[in-house]
DNA sequence: TTTGACTCTCGACTATGGTACAGGCCTTAT
DNA sequence: ATAAGGCCTGTACCATAGTCGAGAGTCAAA
């Protein structure tokens, strides 16, 4: 059982880079990649150089991941990580960034729902018997097209 | 008002590149590029070589587009839309894909659910003038992270 | 104190998902 | 019949989001 050799600094577990970058699940390519960008708080550094992380920072690159699947860019999830209560923003202008993101979410679950529920029903008519023909999870999103009949001029 | 010339064969309306492009909101190179992906039924063509589309065509890129806000990528749409029964494809084969799929767009929701309970708890803490400090969406996905106290050595 | 694993920077490279020409042919309104 | 505009192929290029390697320095267990 091999351990992270972790050090404690001011009662705080700290993580080299490669530590992190296991406990995350990305690259340490990634993890340099994510502070240029400005993704992650500035870290820390030993007198030699090194990184110094911590859990704060493994939290928000495995957040990163997610919001990523979720199907945010790097762009839109670094407006998310700044949407935060502090002296330099007012509170309208949150509030603003808040409820413009809030519609996109929701739009975004909408969206899915619709693609679950024809996945239910694909699953349904699956069990039943061996249908065939149409995709009807195009037609759940789009709905009412025309056959794909073949032509020719 | 200028109305797309199409034209019909054998009663079935169709439309050349630019029409499908303009339909469904995509530059004309996307819709070839489809194509050469296998993203969409390969159209027939006109003597000329010209491409022959029809509203399925428009539908799928649509679809497409959608499904890539929501996250999946060009390759997984793919295999959405092979997820249509048909006589090569077992029943329980596209089943078990599909309850796959399935899972991941539940587990899309939920995740997206939390961050827009997030959003709203933001907002409302906005407009009573709430805490300043942390940043409350990172705990949407992941909960407890430690605090980002600045270190050195 | 050595040695092997780890870190640093920086530049080059990759994959994905498109976009943009160039040079040439096709269509269609006038 | 002609010219503008649309379409064809092919190749090159772009942005995003990483990933890799070289060359040099650092750390820590034996």
């Amino acid at each position: 059982m091999i351990e992270d050799m972790e050090e404690k600094y001011d009662g705080i577990t700290t993580y080299k880079i490669g530590d992190v970058a296991r406990r995350a699940g990305v690259n340490k390519e990634t993890v340099r990649y994510y502070e240029k960008r400005e993704l992650i708080p500035k870290p820390d550094r030993r007198r030699s150089g090194y990184r110094i992380f911590t859990q704060r920072h493994i939290d928000q690159i495995r957040f990163i991941k997610r919001a990523q699947e979720l199907g945010f860019t790097l762009s839109e999830i670094k407006e998310f990580l700044e949407l935060r209560v502090d002296e330099d923003t007012s509170c309208s202008e949150i509030k603003e960034e808040a409820q413009q993101k809030y519609q996109d979410v929701a739009q975004k679950i909408k969206d899915l729902q619709r693609i679950k529920e024809t996945l239910t029903d694909l699953i349904d008519s699956c069990s039943e018997d061996g249908p065939v023909g149409g995709c009807p999870i195009l037609e759940a999103l789009e709905g009412n097209s025309e056959t794909g009949k073949q032509l020719r001029t």
